[in-house]
RNA sequence: GGCUUCCUAGCUCAAUGGUAGAGCAGCUGACUCUUAAUCAGUAGGUUCGGGGUUCGAGUCCCCGGGGAGCCA
């Protein structure tokens, strides 16, 4: 609304007078100890007829209140020298007349000069600046040859100074990377240098300048002049070994997206990932749609849910395990391609593949089935690695950082069955033939313990998620799984224990599950109810109904949007590529 | 939940059971094209918290907190 907002540091462009009075030589003096009180205040005591807009209020607003040259701060309101930074203006400690030398404390250092700041008229953080440019457009926009003509204005948070007397080379970066900034005194002038002097690693200041090429050929803005729009009271972490306490990383992701541009990396691809995914299936006319994350019932998977409470209804509610029923139930209304990409929640522990929130992408598609699903996802993830991943040398393979192979994207991606599987791991052609008692040793031969309560399919798929699922290195869609281990998939028609479905399973990982879809609701209740072993899901009645007004033929999947990035940015844990992963509450 | 391991300056890391150090950041000064800028000087510690062993504990032991890895 309005105009531009432009407010430029106060202290720039003073008029001779009020540059003159900055430079009169108070602030040297004021650097010997015992000078803060006499000099700094009469360094406020010459106005100059000067004045300059402030931010004030609302940014949208805009309007711009006007300071006179006495209310501005000037370079006698900054002396920093250690022990000479008493706060207690005329009034002197009654303990003692030399304050405490605060030189070594960043946050008291940084907090006296926003005081300073204040005390001169200037409140940073009621600025604001105008950009015209990210830092990576405006590093485009440079033209060659064209030296200190391309105008821009770009914000940014200081990351880098290079302080070289009368002039500096910073860098400030914003979310489209560094650029550099050349700070030279005779261009901006004494006043506004030695104020930019006072600046901290971490403050976010606005440049505005023109662009040039430096002797070693790197595009940099020369500045015109700039402002604080936002004081930092606090140090950032080192600057070439960055944050790697990964506590801190973790809890303070926003020091970490700043010091490591590993993590701006991966968290910048994994944006890119979804926005690829949404584009890719609505080019294919699926919509997007959005379900509810509080369920009576949490179906749609076997996994214990999170509990609530709705105070106003009086009742319970879980937090979702999966989008699944609900999204078919679009089906039945008449949507026959649907996705949502949302966060679902489950009551699990945590460890490198797991974090109890977590997104995962869910797409149905009437009058497909599995197979279809398969050519969906083939093509999804090729055209990931192909148009966001882009490996350097134009494969469309990508290193995985657990095994330290290559995982091919391109090919043909092996299909095998789950039983062919687990037979060849075991050694064993009649696995499926032998009874409880054979399975556990069998199982046991291979050094998994088993627990005698487990049903037989339990034990199966003890083998394969521990001795088969980690060995899948390349991307390998692993068919026909066990009926007890999904109520939610048709039958094979060729052989009743299992359901056509694929887990395609890439880097070791279970990324993207996918069925047939059940839609005969008397199958489905029967399903429902014959459910075995630990982990049964619970029977959603109102999903059955809505089966009963006839759900299309479809082809669904889940892809957990996590591990596919966990894949994707070559991380090695869930907690690199989700901002805020679940920690116990910090002390 | 169990086992292993880590927690030292703002950050990254040192320190046989014997005076807690360094680099970066900070502070003071020099330097008008730097690239982890450089140079000179300087300050900075409840060694996660509590208890114990010892003449003496960052270091050994116990309890607690938090993180990581493996297992369930």
């Amino acid at each position: 609304m309005g105009g531009a907002v432009h407010l430029p540091y106060p202290w720039l462009h003073l008029g001779g007078g009020g540059a003159r009075a900055a430079a009169r030589g108070d602030g040297t003096a004021a650097l010997g100890p015992g000078s803060w009180t006499g000099v700094r205040r009469r360094a406020r005591v010459s106005p100059a007829p000067v004045s300059v807009a402030l931010a004030v209020g609302r940014t949208g607003e805009g309007r711009p209140r006007r300071l006179t040259a006495a209310q501005l701060p000037r370079r006698g309101d900054f002396p920093f020298a250690p022990g000479a930074g008493g706060r207690h203006g005329g009034r002197s400690c009654p303990m003692s007349d030399t304050p405490p030398d605060i030189s070594h404390d960043q946050h008291a250092v940084r907090r006296q000069k926003l005081a300073d700041l204040r005390a001169g008229g200037f409140d940073p953080f009621r600025a604001n600046f105008a950009t015209t440019h990210f830092s990576g457009d405006a590093l485009k926009a440079y033209v060659p040859g064209q030296e200190n003509v391309v105008a821009v204005a770009v914000a940014g948070r200081l990351v880098t100074i290079r302080d070289m007397g009368k002039s500096q080379f910073v860098k400030i970066l914003d979310q489209q990377g560094q650029i550099q900034i050349y700070v030279k005194k005779d261009v901006i002038g004494e006043a506004a240098y030695v104020a930019f002097k006072k600046l901290d690693l971490g403050d976010i200041i606005g440049v505005e300048g023109t662009l040039f090429l430096t002797k070693t050929g790197e595009v940099t803005i020369r500045a015109d002049r700039y402002t604080l729009v936002a004081k930092a009271l606090r140090p950032l972490p080192e600057k070439w070994h960055g944050l790697s306490d990964p506590e801190q990383v973790y809890r303070q992701r926003y020091l970490d997206v700043i010091v490591n541009p590993e993590s701006r990396a991966r968290l910048l691809l994994r944006s890119r990932v979804v926005s690829h995914i949404r584009r890719f299936l609505e080019e294919r006319q699926f919509l997007e749609i959005e379900t509810p994350v509080l369920e009576s019932t949490a179906g749609g998977a076997a996994a214990r849910p999170f509990k609530t409470h709705h105070n106003a209804l009086g009742v319970d509610f879980y937090l979702r395990i999966a989008t699944e029923l609900r999204l078919k139930r679009m089906l039945v209304g008449g949507f026959d391609r649907v996705f949502e990409i949302g966060r679902i929640f489950r009551n699990e522990g945590v460890s490198r593949k797991h974090n109890p929130e977590f997104t995962m992408m869910e797409v149905y598609q009437a009058y497909s089935d599995y197979r279809g699903m398969m050519n969906l996802i083939r093509d999804l993830l090729t055209s990931l690695v192909r148009e966001v991943v882009r490996p350097a040398d134009g494969s469309l393979k990508i290193k995985h950082a657990a095994s330290g192979q290559e995982i091919d994207f391109g090919g043909t991606w092996r299909e095998v069955r789950y039983k062919d599987l687990v037979r060849e791991v075991t050694g064993d052609p009649d696995w499926f033939a032998r009874s409880k008692a054979e399975k556990i040793a069998g199982a046991e031969k291979l050094g998994l313990g088993v627990n005698p309560a487990w049903e037989e399919f339990e034990i199966t798929n003890e083998i394969f998620s521990k001795k088969i699922e980690p060995t899948l290195i390349q991307p390998t869609f692993v068919t026909h799984l066990p009926k007890e281990l999904c109520p939610l998939a048709k039958i094979t028609a060729d052989d009743p224990t299992t359901i056509d479905v694929f887990e395609l399973t890439i880097g070791g990982m279970e990324v993207a599950p996918a069925y047939s879809e059940q839609n005969d609701p008397d199958v489905q209740r029967m399903m429902f109810e014959q459910q075995a072993g630990e982990e049964k899901q619970n029977i959603d009645h109102d999903f059955l109904l809505a089966l009963e007004h006839g759900m299309p033929p479809a082809g669904g999947m889940g892809v957990g949007i996590d591990r596919l990035c966990i894949l994707l940015t070559g991380a090695e844990s869930i907690r690199d590529v989700i901002l805020f992963p679940q920690l116990r509450p910090g002390s």
